[in-house]
DNA sequence: GAATATACGGAGCACTGCTCCGATTTGTCA
DNA sequence: TGACAAATCGGAGCAGTGCTCCGTATATTC
């Protein structure tokens, strides 16, 4: 990578992170380029679809959210271990406005560049889980699809104005559709 | 109203109900005129906000849902009343794919098209759902507001690819939340 | 310092929502 | 019936979007 495309990228990234944070995931690409200061056709060839910049900013958050998981499936009971990755995971989401829409469809299209961070995610979910589900402690007709609908569902909950505020008491409701009572 | 005005009125409703079914709620206003032989200026005129053209579209079926309510609340129990009731304005939701969005946009803004067939709706829920509390038989913390997000989430991942499929799964899971167990 | 591969920038296309106003049609009244 | 006024129409025009394409400029290599 010549020195200028690694500076454009990087700068690039930052750029796009804090358009992502204020306007959400369908944020102006023509108005991240001229923040930039660069070319509409640069961007673009750095990161030829949405879901490919997209997958560059989250990343890191991915494989940290996933990696959770494992930490919490060593310290916590099943129980425990499952509803605060679940917590933890859809407040991750919260950071991202929009983000959810581009990740349903992600996992199911092996094609997009979001495709492997959301089923990483999904995967670290579905372990909890079947953990939880084998102590008996969670209900045996989700898996691990569900459980990242839900999430889903919650962050778009929270993108809407009218169910924002009330986010973490629809997450304790959502909460008894997973845990056996 | 003028007999031309009324022509046109009717004529668009039923082209945006086609378009609706086939692109979602978001369908493009300018084919919508054209395949009505119709001018911009004259859609905007009927429909100033897409609200509009929504409200109108959708204003019996908002009607015959929230009085379904008053019906199973006659002649159902309780617990029956509030699952069909739910099930069925769900379903219902499934006919119009992105009407989500901005319902959930309408009942926070009084000012919206769309905001008193929202409230409606919403009390018609809360209703059955109070009678089903009261019996002891759903969950005392969940609320009107509550059941109407999580109707609105049952539509929006039925919207989407991955879970499309497995909405009537994820309306089984996510009932437990609402009832107790 | 010259040659080559790489990367850049933005004009251009097709689409979107929405506004505005001159042209047309309808209903009314003499 | 015919003229007039009011109601209605149609679409050009503006600003925005995603995305492509290619002449130009720059970095790297020899």
């Amino acid at each position: 990578m010549r020195a200028d495309a690694r500076k454009n990228y990087d700068h690039l990234l930052g750029v796009a992170r804090a358009a992502v944070l204020e306007h959400g995931a369908d944020a102006s690409l023509r108005d991240i380029a001229r923040q930039a200061g660069v070319g509409l056709g640069t961007l673009y060839r750095h990161f030829p679809t949405r879901e490919a910049l997209l997958e560059a900013l989250l990343h890191e958050g991915f494989a940290a959210v996933a990696e959770r998981a494992d930490e919490l499936a060593d310290s916590d009971g099943p129980r425990d271990a499952l509803v605060t990755w679940f917590r933890e995971c859809t407040r991750w989401t919260y950071e991202y406005r929009g983000v959810t829409t581009p990740m349903m469809a992600a996992i199911e299209d092996p094609e997009s560049a979001l495709h492997d961070s959301c089923v990483t995610l999904r995967a670290a979910g579905a372990r909890l889980l079947v953990r939880a589900q084998e102590a008996g402690v969670a209900r045996p007709e989700v898996d691990g699809t569900d459980l990242f609908a839900l999430i889903a569902a919650l962050a778009w909950l929270h993108d809407q104005p009218s169910t924002a505020a009330r986010a973490d008491h629809l997450f304790d409701v959502l909460t008894r559709a997973v845990l056996r009572d």
